[in-house]
DNA sequence: GTTTATTCCTACCACTGGTATGTTTGCCGG
DNA sequence: CCGGCAAACATACCAGTGGTAGGAATAAAC
C-alpha cells in the first residue's frame, strides 16, 4: 500500500492512537511498538510517519485523555449557578476528575505512567497547566474571603492538588472501599476547614 | 578474576548497588545496566550473579532507601514525649519524610519512578506497609478522640497519605517556593481541622 | 500529463536486558 | 595436604527493542 487519501491517513493515525492507548493502559510505557502497530493493522513505517518517536506517541495519548477530562470538567463547572464562585466550580470539576480517575486507561496512563515517562518537567508542567490553574484560582478566592492568609495560597494549592491526585490513585486502584462520592465528600470537608 | 572472599563479594555487591542508585537517580529505570556495571568496576556477569534481573536490582535500591527513611522516622517518632500519642508521632514521622522527599535520590527513585516500575500492586503494598500503617493508627486515634466519625477513618487515611505524597513530590521538585517547614505547618493545620 | 509530495512498507541497525558457558580459586572433608 | 565442589565472577552470545534509510505507489497540484 502507499499514498492514500488524507481521510485515510487520519484513519490510520486514529487506529494507531487507539491501539496505543489500549496497550499503554495494559502494559504501561514498556508496551512494544511492534504489538501496537500489529493490533492497529499497520507497520512501524506508518507509525514513524505519523509520530517522531515512541514518547511523542505516548504524549499524544496522554494529551487526548487529559483534554477529554478537562473539557468535561469545564463543562460541569460552567453549570454552577454563580459564575463568580470558583469554590463551587472547583468542587464540580473535582467531581468529574474523580470519576475519570476510576477509569483504567486514565488511571494507568495519566496518573500512573505519566510522571516517570514524561519526566518531571513535562508532566508537572502539563499537570499544572490543566488542573493547578483552577485549584490556584479557588485558593485565591478563599483567601480573599478571609478563610486563610494569602501567604498560604501556594502551599494549599499544592495540598489540594495532592489530595485530588491521591484520591484519583486510590479510586483507580479500586480497593480501600472508596467511591467517588465518599472521596468527594471528604474532599469538601477538608477544603471547607482549611484555615 | 574469579572466586573471592565472601567479604570481597559483599564489596562488589555494595559497589553495584551504589552505582545503580546513582544511575537510577539520574536516568530513572531506563538507566542501562552496561553503564551501571561499568561505573561499579565489574561486568554484567557479577551483576546477574548477585541479582536475578534489573527489576530486582531496582527493588533493592528502592527498599534500602525506604528502610533508611523509615528507620529515621521511627526513631524520631519514639522521641515524642507521650508514647501513647499517635497524632504527635505522625507529625514527627511526617517531618522526617518531608525532609527525605527533598533528597534527589529518594525523590526520583522512590516517589517518581517507583510506582510505574514496581507496578501498582508492588508499589502500593510496600508503600502502605511502610507509611499507611502509621497514618491509619493516627486516624483511629483521632476518631476515638471524637475529631470525626469512625466511618471516615478510611477516606481520611487515604487523604492524609496523599497530602504527604504530594508534598514530597513538590518538595522533591524544588520549586513552588516550598520548604519542608512550610509544608509541615500546612499539613498540621489541615490535619487538626479534619471533621 | 508530468511532477511532486504524501503515505506507507521493507530491510536493516545499534543497543538492550538476559543467558549459557567458561574460568579461576577460596574452602571444606578426608 | 590435597582433591573436588561450588562460589564469584568474566566472556561471548542471543532475541527483541526503538529507530532509520530507502524505496514504492499514488493522490493531488500545476
Amino acid at each position: 500500500m502507499a499514498r492514500r487519501t488524507a481521510e485515510d491517513a487520519e484513519k490510520t493515525r486514529l487506529a494507531i492512537l487507539a491501539s496505543a492507548q489500549a496497550h499503554f493502559a495494559r502494559d504501561g510505557f514498556k508496551a512494544s511498538l511492534a504489538d501496537i502497530v500489529s493490533d492497529a493493522g499497520v507497520t512501524k513505517g506508518a507509525l514513524f510517519h505519523h509520530f517522531p518517536n515512541k514518547l511523542a506517541l505516548f504524549q499524544q495519548v496522554w494529551t487526548d485523555l487529559q483534554k477529554g477530562m478537562d473539557e468535561e470538567a469545564r463543562a460541569e463547572a460552567r453549570k454552577v449557578i454563580d459564575p463568580n464562585d470558583p469554590y463551587s466550580q472547583l468542587l464540580a470539576g473535582a467531581k468529574v476528575y474523580l470519576k475519570w480517575a476510576a477509569r483504567p486507561e486514565y488511571y494507568r496512563i495519566v496518573l500512573f505512567e505519566g510522571p516517570s515517562v514524561l519526566g518531571m518537567q513535562g508532566w508537572y508542567e502539563s499537570d499544572r497547566d490543566i488542573g493547578q490553574r483552577n485549584v490556584r484560582r479557588s485558593m485565591e478566592f478563599m483567601a480573599d474571603k478571609r478563610c486563610f492568609p494569602r501567604s498560604r495560597i501556594n502551599v494549599y494549592s499544592v495540598l489540594v492538588q495532592s489530595v485530588l491526585n491521591g484520591f484519583g490513585f486510590a479510586l483507580g486502584k479500586g480497593e480501600d472501599g472508596l467511591t467517588p462520592d465518599v472521596a468527594h465528600e471528604a474532599f469538601e470537608i477538608m477544603l471547607r476547614n482549611l484555615r
